[in-house]
DNA sequence: CACCTGTGTGGCAGTTACTGTCACATGGCA
DNA sequence: TGCCATGTGACAGTAACTGCCACACAGGTG
């Protein structure tokens, strides 16, 4: 078992033909798509694998060839929010304050989100409600740790796997999750962003006494 | 769903006659505890319910009376030492630093544990290497960030569900699970309370620049 | 004592997630 | 044209879970 230090595409072999790649890309897309309308319609537990493959015209079988689990939808439902924080973030000058960037980073990538805040809205409430999601994508976010703390570790040429910044990056990831979280709970009118900024602006003060 | 507050014990009903609760609590003990061996031995994909009911004498059906799902298992094995964790900490007097506070209850908590480091180790093991229980074990200290959230509220007359309070409990939570993890993945001498030891320091100095 | 009622248990049948295996299709390449 | 590689589908099998019903064994009531 190897997957402490993830990265963010799905390398399971070399780049392939190229063209052969991006159809299969395309697929597995299309598959989270459908597999979401269906959970948001039916709910999880009532959409089978077999109504998931049949909305994309492949056999059940092939589903497995995209997804190891059904669980593991929820990932790829969540992946291009994921990819647009890290770009984000890892385009923002080193200079800045890691709070600040962070937040920035936060607000691009949720940004397509909150014309419809309600998409968003469902999908936390669906990971909430649906405990095979909610675990998967708790782990998720644990393991993101590592991949934040690498790019925590490359704005100052620090050591991507040192102590100091995997405990940096965990804190910040619980607590944009709590911010998040807190949102799709209770707000309905503003924006995540503020729950987040509140949150990383708390971590910027010493958290704890000495 | 309203588990976002957790309590540590699994309260379905009114505290029962109570002798009915003490045998229903031990049969629990006992699933977890053969559940745990077989598991060591062959592997949790190799362990079918079937064999965990039938090394304790109940029918399948009834186990699941007991754990709704296989995965929840992992969170019987590890109670006993989460119980104990949040014993130490709430028994901790109030004037002394978090920090330090935290520190003496990972002690006391994971003390029985080393004297057979090793089981502790194969513990740490099983749940790194099944991604079931991977996910499960996160989520669950996931969650417990509320408990602790509510733990270091009681020591300042705090408010519980607070914002700074659940950072804290989340950067905490985040800290002992990295020491623990790193002790189990590489140490074979010193004991986790090292590691959790150097996590906490960390935490205790300004995590972020302004 | 018989009678009910509530609670834990077991057996059974059914659904669904997931897996191993094999056969077939397709497309580039010699 | 034949050959190989890679993606796909069909089929059978295992095991996790669920709903349902029937039974056992309390404790309280007539």
């Amino acid at each position: 078992m190897e997957p402490v230090v993830h990265t963010l595409e799905k390398t399971d072999k070399a780049p392939l033909p190229g063209l052969a790649a991006k159809k299969k890309q395309r697929t597995r897309i299309l598959l989270a798509e459908a597999a979401a309308a269906l959970f948001y319609e039916r709910g999880y537990d009532a959409t089978t694998i077999d109504d998931i493959a049949a909305a994309v015209e492949i056999s059940p079988r092939t589903f497995y060839r995209y997804f190891p689990t059904k669980e593991d939808l929820v990932v790829a439902m969540g992946q291009t929010s994921l990819e647009s924080f890290f770009a984000a973030l890892e385009a923002r000058p080193p200079a800045e304050p890691l709070t600040i960037a962070v937040q920035a980073a936060v607000d691009e990538a949720l940004a397509p989100g909150w014309e419809d805040a309600d998409g968003f809205r469902s999908f936390m409430a669906l990971i909430r409600d649906t405990p095979a999601f909610r675990a998967r994508w708790v782990e998720e976010a644990f393991d993101n740790r590592y991949l934040l703390a690498a790019v925590i570790a490359g704005r100052t040429d620090g050591d991507p796997l040192g102590l100091r910044n995997l405990l940096i990056a965990g804190a910040i990831t619980m607590a944009i999750n709590t911010a998040v979280q807190s949102w799709a709970d209770q707000d309905i009118e503003s924006r995540p962003a503020v729950y987040v900024r509140r949150a990383l602006t708390e971590l910027s003060m010493p958290l704890l006494g000495p």
